[in-house]
DNA sequence: CTAAAAACCGAGCATTAACTCAGTTTTACT
DNA sequence: AGTAAAACTGAGTTAATGCTCGGTTTTTAG
């Protein structure tokens, strides 16, 4: 591994588990036993760090989840989005630092003033979101799903299953517990019901 | 109103807006026309003083939701919990800075050392869960609700309104563009379904 | 009115952090 | 081997921050 991508791994860490703000160049200097020099010789500063360290959180978690899907066949979109919430939170575990990052605030603060963490920050989540959305449209066309706005839908699934990953995040409940309730909240958020095909 | 709540006023702002670590007790002292000294007169350190913001949010927030919920009659469970749901996206929208600071990572972080800091973070979680298992209990009971875990519905619920209220606080979504969407959602998750009752 | 107590002030201290730079070591190429 | 470029180093600079403390003003109570 070059020392490039060991500051870079042991950022990602950090950046993680401490936050941005109080995770200083020193840290990385000491974990990666780098002198602070070859940080800047790198990275430019800390904020292009961070945007390096994004950029790969993207890349990482966009191709994960675009090639498990790919390679996949699903019987109809109920069964896709199964899978992407199954997929969704196993990533969430073997991720762990790269979902802790998103599930910080400080990168959305960030974006507000840099467009290029801002874009990176969108692709992830339109990626995930996307999934999601694809599956509802799936669904709809082959029968499995009912009648309902497939962005919206994608939007509640995708913000259940990752506030359930954020209950672990924050040492409030341990995810996997809810694994199967959230599986049955999917269906029944997705299957066809008379009742309020009407009412909508 | 007294110099020690101006401070404390300025520091939940400054806090939820700009984060812990990146707001200098210097930031609050010109933000309220107050000696950085005063501040340490009425809190011993910056740590005491986010304690009492996170008290004084404890207090807001379950004081409204305890009280909207005991002045109120529903008709059966269902109802309660639409009605919860509902009066969280307000809540949610008239203490921004409140919600922004629970969105944020740094309580939790903080939790991991200071128990003070963790039972106000319990605190106000568990009244808000507690809020949806009540009413998914009564509405067990008379009939509104199916058969299903109570506390684990009552949080995949409550991670699924919380969820959407924090993409609206991280800038991807407007949350009340979702709103009539998560009601039928709820009701879909929570209504008797002989199909997964079975299943289970 | 007076004196003690409470509230308040802000300059100053010690520490830390981002970043620079002049110099050194390693790598790549002929 | 020789040399130029790339990679690396860490002490030093500058600015910011949490907090203290001696002194001042305001409030309170007899």
């Amino acid at each position: 591994m070059t020392r490039k991508e060991a500051i870079l791994q042991a950022a990602t860490v950090l950046f993680s588990q401490k936050g941005y703000k109080e995770t200083s160049t020193a840290d990385i200097s000491e974990l990666t036993k780098v002198a602070e020099g070859t940080i800047y010789y790198h990275f430019s500063n800390k904020e292009k760090l961070f945007l390096s360290v994004l950029e790969q959180t993207r890349e990482l978690i966009t191709k994960e989840f675009e090639s498990y899907m790919e390679n996949r066949q699903f019987r109809n979109g109920m069964e896709m989005i199964e899978h992407a919430v199954t997929f969704y939170m196993y990533l969430a575990g073997k991720l762990e630092n790269q979902f802790l990052l998103l599930h910080r605030h400080y990168p959305y603060k960030m974006a507000l003033t840099n467009p290029d963490i801002r874009e990176n920050l969108e692709a992830i989540y339109d990626c995930l979101v996307d999934i999601f959305e694809q599956g509802v449209l799936m669904g709809q066309q082959d029968g499995s799903i009912g009648k309902m706005p497939p962005r919206k839908t994608a939007l509640i699934i995708f913000s259940m299953v990752d506030g359930v990953v954020r209950f672990k995040t924050y040492n409030l409940y341990d995810a996997s517990a809810l694994f199967n309730d959230i599986i049955v909240s999917c269906r029944k958020i997705l299957t066809t019901d008379q009742k309020y095909e009407e009412g909508a």
